[in-house]
RNA sequence: GUGGAUGUAGCUCAAUGGUAGAGUACUGGAUUGUGAUUCCAGGCGUUGUGGGUUCGAGUCCCAUCAUCCACCCCA
């Protein structure tokens, strides 16, 4: 028996690292006034088809989408946005105030073919600021995300922003046209996926890593030259905050969001100790998405990060916390039968207490709390028992000290 | 869906077509009840699976499955 292909085990030993970040991350995202929300793994396929974009990679080919037993089409959530939106309507979260805060953990699915860092289960935790169009929302939302990254302890990763445009007829849908005519003119000298995607998505052709198409894309009309007024505002705001906020940041145009909802602030956080897939977090605002839901007109902004990347870019600094852990060493039967109510009123008070089960040697026994890593050993034999007293042998300085029963978990207590 | 690479002990990997090995990990021991170092001993396998060539296949050929990496796309 076998998982299935791109789900994984979170093994004892990795889990510590996702323990931390999911902690960290209540906590943190609590200094920003955001509450956890937590949405079903499973929609109806509706739901992602309006809200992700009927043409979209995600909708178009990585869904897991069934037909449960009374006929309805559902699907397993391939991203968290459009759940959290749907959540928020439905439960009318905007009557509280007008700016709702949410973030959520979880696993996401899509069908794709897997590789590094690419996974059909994996994780993200996101988050969404709804109800505030305001260039002063887009930055927060980078900041913290920059924040939550750093106070993680991770340093080397790069943010990137671009604006998308929006709607608005001589905004993006121009932009769009005249990206279009640029790259049909020039379409034979194109790698032959980019000639397909001239007709498809000729924003991708910005994209390719195929040399000669990105040559080619160097000159293509950009959308920070020929986004509207009003979008290139809030993009110089939304700058103007990031160096109030002193993050470093660049500017990348060829940014291009794979979820229909985007439009202007877009970002990403990428390394390039990730392999191919080298944007561990991405985000942008959402204008469109609320109202597409049977909503009200407002807009949003949000992020979501891939846990499973996160991860690898964290490996190696997530250290243990120092505790204290007791393993309890007996000789005979007396000594077993009295560390199993030593172990018992420890684990009361709050220690961690390990011991042997098939009573071995003194030698085995130390051998064992040694490669769990225990910090002490309380050793028990005849003797002690008589004396009414243990041995506790602090591990690392190697000094055995004989304490009184009564007095053990004071002991540790002072530790 | 497409392309490339790789499948041998729990893990990391060896083995000109000729008896499947090492390191590590595991278990026990090195005089009475003291670990991680050292020394000794012990078990470890349907060589991914199914065919084929051969006196003989881990090795060569075919198929199949799985994993990894990359494309597409995204976190």
């Amino acid at each position: 028996m076998k998982s299935i292909p791109g789900m994984q085990d979170i093994l004892p030993g990795e889990v510590e690292a996702w323990q931390k970040i999911e902690a960290f991350a209540r906590d943190f995202f609590a200094r920003y006034h955001y509450q956890e929300i937590r949405t079903p793994l499973l929609e109806t396929t509706d739901l992602f088809v309006r809200g992700i974009g009927s043409e979209t990679g995600v909708v178009q080919k990585e869904m897991y989408t069934f037909d449960d037993k009374g006929g309805d089409s559902v699907t397993l959530r391939p991203e968290g946005t459009a759940s959290v939106i749907r959540a928020y309507i439905e439960h009318h979260l905007a009557h509280a105030d007008p700016v709702t805060k949410l973030f959520y953990l979880g696993a996401m699915f899509r069908y794709e073919r897997p590789q590094k860092g690419r996974l059909r289960q994996f994780h993200q935790l996101g988050c969404e600021l709804i109800g505030s169009p305001s260039p002063h929302a887009d930055a927060e939302v980078i900041q913290l995300l920059d924040g939550f990254v750093r106070g993680l302890g991770l340093s080397d990763f790069k943010l990137e922003i671009n604006s998308l445009g929006c709607l608005k007829a001589e905004c993006r849908p121009t932009y769009l046209k005249k990206v279009k005519t640029y790259f049909e003119g020039i379409a034979s000298k194109l790698c032959a996926d980019c000639q397909r995607k001239v007709t498809t998505n000729p924003l991708r052709i910005l994209d390719c890593k195929v040399e000669a198409c990105k040559k080619l894309a160097n000159s293509a009309p950009l959308i920070l030259e020929h986004q509207c007024r009003e979008c290139a505002q809030h993009f110089e705001k939304v700058e103007n905050n990031l160096k109030h906020y002193r993050i470093q940041y660049f500017v990348n145009q060829r940014i291009v969001r794979g979820l229909d909802y985007y439009d202007r602030t877009a970002f990403e956080l990428t390394s390039d100790k990730l392999g191919s897939q080298n944007a561990f977090a991405g985000g942008g605002r959402y204008s469109g998405l609320v109202k597409s839901l049977g909503g009200a007109d407002v807009t949003g902004v949000g992020f979501a990060i891939g846990l499973e990347r996160l991860v690898m870019l964290l490996e190696g600094t997530f250290v243990p916390a120092k505790s204290i852990t007791i393993y309890l060493a007996a000789l005979g039967e007396n000594a077993y039968a009295k560390i199993l109510e030593l172990a018992q009123n420890l684990r009361a008070e709050g220690f961690n207490c390990e011991m042997d089960y098939e009573e071995k040697s003194l030698k085995s026994q130390l051998r064992r709390a040694d490669k769990l890593k225990c910090s002490h050993v309380i050793i028990l034999g005849d003797d002690e028992i008589q004396k009414g007293e243990a041995q506790v042998k602090d591990f690392k300085t190697q000094a055995q000290s004989h304490i009184p029963f009564p007095q053990l978990i004071s002991h540790f207590k002072s530790l």
